[in-house]
DNA sequence: AACTCGGGGCA
DNA sequence: TGCCCAGAGTT
């Protein structure tokens, strides 16, 4: 398999890098990816737009009630669990790292409602350290494609940094998600629309 | 490994 | 009306 064919053909069917979730500054990067756990982007930005006007860092969603943080959120579903995060996650922000999102794995995991896609989401776009975000497209798109062979994101994960240098890892993270977003969808993908069907195997196996 | 959280957008 | 969405936590 020609590891390199793939990657070229997914750079130019998806030149400009395009992040659904542009936000500047690590917090909001971080709040941001938390809520957009099993919710759309278009969702996530309606509310965030909001939530920072009126609560712009940490320290002021701390002092919220995840109840009082739910009336923001409500509209993206899944919203119990996620207020209680954000403000726990935001508590522990202020307290152990002085309103500061950490910069390391570990400390970024140990966050409620933080896992480890969400953790290399921030370490890679807020703080620019290599890492390679695996969430569900990554997941789904880089199987079918035979860049990986893998039962599950973290192997996903350590496969494709293999395969991919690592300069690249940022941007391959969403030229992946925007080929399962767009044509490599997950119930109905469009192969006969797809530009990397002549080297995909999915067409004629049945992954 | 399976289950739960979930309102809104879209066909 | 039914299906699905930039995952994570619990059992």
């Amino acid at each position: 398999m020609n590891y390199q064919e793939i990657l070229d053909k997914l750079r130019e069917c998806y030149p400009e890098v395009k992040t659904a979730l542009s936000f500047q500054n690590p917090f909001e990067l971080l709040i941001a990816t938390i809520l957009s756990a099993q919710s759309t982007d278009k969702q996530v930005n309606k509310v965030t737009q909001s939530l920072f006007e009126k609560y712009p860092d940490a320290n002021a969603i701390s002092l919220l009630s995840p109840e009082e943080l739910e009336q923001e959120i409500k509209s993206i579903g899944l919203y119990k669990n996620k207020s209680k995060n954000i403000v726990t996650t935001s508590k522990m922000l202020v307290e152990k790292y002085n309103g500061i999102v950490p910069c390391t794995r570990e400390e970024l995991i140990a966050l409620p409602g933080v896992g480890r896609k969400t953790a290399n989401v921030v370490l890679s776009n807020a703080y620019n350290i290599p890492a390679l975000a695996v969430d569900t497209h990554v997941f789904r798109v880089a199987n079918r494609l035979g860049l990986t062979q893998s039962s599950n994101p973290l192997q996903t994960e350590e496969q494709l940094m293999v395969i991919i240098p690592e300069k690249d890892w940022s941007d391959a993270h969403h030229w992946l998600i925007w080929h399962g977003r767009i044509v490599c969808k997950a119930r109905r993908p469009e192969c006969q629309k797809c530009r990397l069907n002549h080297l995909c195997q999915y067409l004629n196996k049945s992954v």
